[in-house]
DNA sequence: TCTGGGGTCCTAGGACCC
DNA sequence: TCTGGGGTCCTAGGACCC
């Protein structure tokens, strides 16, 4: 706006303190992943399915490949009905990739396809379990190459991240630098991602997903309203299916009309999540790209294929999923100071009980000892799935150094003493007695 | 869409304190 | 004692994200 000097190409001073912020995006993640080390499936449809097993249709899709979305496989489906959608190829295959294996004439397991024997090729699918793992660190070498093209990196998850480049490009050039984010990753790793470059991350985020797969859209300052307008209200992040419908029931189909609404009923009807859906959907939002902190909670959770009402099998998962969950704690350095648990009832009845500790603690038996005691109201239920958790997590391995200095006190001491003073008094959270570790806080 | 697993944040109500 | 207002912590549930 000034008349100030202007560097040439700079078209408004303004525009120089308009943080460039890009989010990256990986396309299929999973199903990229998939590919990078088993060549063939390239161009060909893949799902990758959680709680899934080779030959079993059971799980749920974690993702899908685009040439498996042509054919209506969409996350979050079951695995059961993604198979009717597109058949899986040879029941073999999925279980030892074999080179020759979808080659002609292949003899078919019994339950290779459960429909048309005489399916053609090109339209069935391959099926891969999960392998976190592995993703992993395909992860990794994707985030080292980001660390290295930005000053600030916060990972969102295993696929995603946001970066802060201000300082690293400008906007005239954005749109060379953001490709050269992506070459250096398809280069170097062999994974395709969408990029989106933008003065806030709301409106980058959006426009990774803009122009998906090998995506890349830049936004340039000014042009945030613009940009969004015309998108349904359901691409904007934090609008889920039951706000979509309760924003269309108030008239509002896309981000043009959140922008151009009265916030007043949104803020009525969304509380706080009302006053910053107007605001993204106007193009502001002053988030500043900041490492992702400590985490806040640890949980595991697994289903059973089908209701289980004995208690015994019940009381095992909780142990098994207990002892994962403190396992993770202890391996990540963090105390926790609540428990809880998660029961699911059949049709979908989400429970949850959890119980908090007077302090935090590191003890593996006390956290099996708690998911028992809240499970114990469902014992008799008929239960679907079932969740362990810690929450209120302190991560105190900075401080510790310090305070064992003049305390004295290692972890395992106090995990001893604990344990100790636990065999002998009610675990009550309540009561003063035998919480020795608690009271050294 | 009949449902997997790991998270985050927000809200509402109750207990409790001053 | 029927009674104000503010604050914090806790639990449970829900929506959402990947």
């Amino acid at each position: 706006m000034a008349d100030g000097p202007r560097l040439p190409g700079i078209e408004d001073d303004e525009d120089e303190e308009e943080p460039i912020v890009l989010h990256v995006d990986a396309d299929c993640f999973y199903a990229s992943c998939e590919r990078l080390r088993e060549p063939e499936l390239r161009g060909e449809p893949v799902v990758v399915g959680m709680g899934y097993e080779p030959g079993e249709t059971n799980g749920a899709v974690a993702t899908a490949s685009y040439e498996a979305r042509e054919f209506g496989v969409e996350s979050a489906q079951a695995i059961s009905t993604a198979l009717e959608r597109l058949p899986r190829r040879a029941a073999l295959e999925s279980e030892a990739p074999r080179a020759s294996e979808h080659s002609s004439g292949s003899p078919r397991d019994p339950d290779a396809d459960d429909h048309d024997p005489e399916l053609a090729e090109s339209e069935t699918g391959h099926y891969r379990p999960v392998d976190m793992d592995y993703y992993e660190s395909v992860a990794s070498d994707v985030q080292e190459i980001l660390h290295d093209c930005a000053d600030v990196v916060r990972e969102v998850s295993i696929d995603e991240a946001y970066l802060e480049v201000t300082d690293r490009t400008a906007w005239e050039v954005a749109d060379g630098f953001a490709r050269h984010v992506k070459d250096r990753i398809r280069r170097e790793v062999g994974i395709v991602v969408s990029v989106g470059a933008a003065p806030t991350m709301s409106a980058a985020k959006i426009a990774s997903d803009f122009d998906k797969p090998d995506g890349l859209t830049v936004v340039r300052p000014g042009e945030i309203r613009e940009f969004l307008a015309p998108l349904e209200v359901d691409l904007l992040h934090g609008v889920g299916p039951v706000t979509a419908r309760e924003l269309r029931e108030m008239g509002l189909e896309t981000a043009g009309d959140v922008a151009a609404a009265d916030p007043k009923p949104l803020v009525e009807r969304f509380g706080e999540r009302g006053r910053e859906l107007y605001d993204r959907a106007r193009g502001e939002d002053d988030r500043r790209v900041e490492p992702k902190g400590d985490p806040k909670s640890f949980s595991r959770e697994s289903a059973f294929a089908d209701p289980v009402s004995e208690p015994g099998p019940k009381y095992e998962q909780i142990e098994t999923l207990a002892a994962a969950v403190a396992d993770r704690a202890r391996r990540e350095g963090a105390l926790y100071r609540t428990v809880g648990v998660k029961a699911v009832l059949p049709p979908f009845d989400v429970n949850t009980r959890a119980r908090s500790l007077p302090g935090p603690v590191d003890e593996p038996a006390l956290v099996e000892e708690i998911a028992r005691e809240l499970f114990a109201e469902f014992e008799d239920e008929p239960v679907r799935k079932l969740g362990v958790r810690v929450a209120n997590l302190e991560f105190a391995a900075a401080d510790q150094a310090s305070l064992d200095g003049w305390a004295g006190t290692p972890d395992a001491d106090e995990r001893d003493r604990d344990t100790d003073a636990d065999a002998d008094t009610e675990r009550d959270t309540n009561t003063d007695g035998g919480q020795s570790s608690l009271a050294d806080f």
